[in-house]
DNA sequence: CGGGATTTGTCAGGGTTTCGTCAACTCGCA
DNA sequence: TGCGAGTTGACGAAACCCTGACAAATCCCG
């Protein structure tokens, strides 16, 4: 749908992002160094750029401050390792468009993505689409299966109409996994999605969060039919 | 529904005006000095002009006074950076409608921009619509959750129908709120809203102000109703 | 079918994060 | 100088999250 360029060194990162950006169904590239970042946003023009600040050749600041010098108004979407209050206002001074600080939630990343895309969007189509906060682009604005509903943009759920108070990782939790549509999620890669890259979270972490969800989501928790275990593997949803 | 056109050298500044305008269903042209922008005021006959007084070329006094002499009756928003008491009377002067100085927020503005539009309709056609004060392009005129009364147009709030004082900041984060029926807002987008673009303001800022309103408009402010918190992601309003 | 090994479910304690509150401080303005 | 609005940091309370130990379930294989 959009053209996102990521720069970032970190391999594994940035493939990670870029299969998760094109699942959802964009076109993305990736630069390893500031310089090579800079050239790709110069010649590709991508409606949006994932700056990591810490960079080989070029660092993010600089590679930011050109591309604004140019006078590229692409939307800038800048991560980084430590969580320096200086670090983020430079960059929002700097005319960047949001912040992001690792570890972060794979989750937490497509959401702002998506966003910056929204708030851009218009600016090149002449006729914006109807101003009522619509034509979004990929997921839906509610989930529903059994009784219960999951309202993404107030982040409520509700069961047999009645609200549900989920805590922040249970309801990104919950997420990763409606998301998937169906399909087994390992164990390791909702920690991926819902803890962060650089998580070392293991042991029973996950399963307790699974079986407070199931508490509050299934008639019966002890035989769940929405969320489902798969053994060896990880966990499923089913509406 | 209206053409706006904004005269502004910053591009950052000038892209996310332009985004949200056209949000709001109007027509925007962005001119980034003011050589060009006196001739897109000419050539586009915009029912707005936004205009930076700080430009590249001719500065905003120049471009104002030039299109009052021209006889462009449009009506001019002047942007200043600098608050001089003197600037904002030479402008006026010149024939200005209103004058905001930065760094503003993004309420306020779009606020300050429907005014004069609307108030520029009704000059245009000598018979002005039905006096009922109707004909609005995006947001309704007045909103209402539980007993509080918020009315757009005066900025004021009734509870229980007596009128609750609510400070500049207090309005505008309360209008933040309403305006995404519901979403959740997260902390961020409040500060570029309703604190301004390049505002590096945080820590317990919003909190401070979510908390002020809360003592002021829910009947239990300890255990609020309308003004939510949604942990590790900022507030929610809800009817 | 049964025993052992592996995997998942459950639970509660304590450390951590986040939020609400408050009071001090700055700033612009009269 | 006094005032009100706005901002900030400190502090405490509450919510939340992680972990480790143990129980239950499932699987493997004889």
């Amino acid at each position: 749908m959009s053209r996102i360029l990521i720069v970032e060194d970190n391999r594994t990162l940035g493939y990670g992002l870029r299969n998760n950006l094109e699942i959802e169904g964009h076109e993305v590239e990736v630069a390893r160094d500031g310089k090579a970042g800079l050239d790709r946003a110069r010649a590709w023009r991508p409606d949006l750029v994932v700056l990591d600040l810490m960079l080989p050749k070029l660092d993010g600041f600089q590679v930011l401050k050109t591309l604004r010098q140019e006078g590229h108004e692409v939307p800038v979407l800048i991560l980084s390792a430590r969580g320096e209050e200086a670090d983020k206002v430079r960059g929002l001074r700097l005319g960047a468009e949001d912040y992001l600080t690792k570890p972060f939630g794979l989750l937490e990343l497509l959401a702002r993505v998506e966003g910056l895309l929204r708030r851009g969007a218009r600016a090149a189509s002449k006729s914006g689409p109807a101003p009522g906060e619509n034509g979004r682009s990929g997921a839906p604005e509610t989930d529903r299966f059994g009784s219960v509903v999951v309202d993404h943009a107030r982040r409520t759920v509700t069961r047999h109409g009645r609200p549900v108070e989920l805590a922040p990782r249970e309801f990104d939790l919950l997420v990763a996994l409606i998301r998937r549509r169906g399909a087994v999620v390992s164990r390791t890669d909702l920690l991926r999605e819902v803890w962060g890259y650089a998580s070392g979270a293991v042991s029973r972490t996950v399963d307790t969060h699974v079986a407070e969800l199931r508490r509050k989501l299934e008639e019966d928790p002890a035989a769940p039919r929405h969320i489902l275990t798969v053994r060896k593997v990880g966990y499923r949803h089913q509406d």
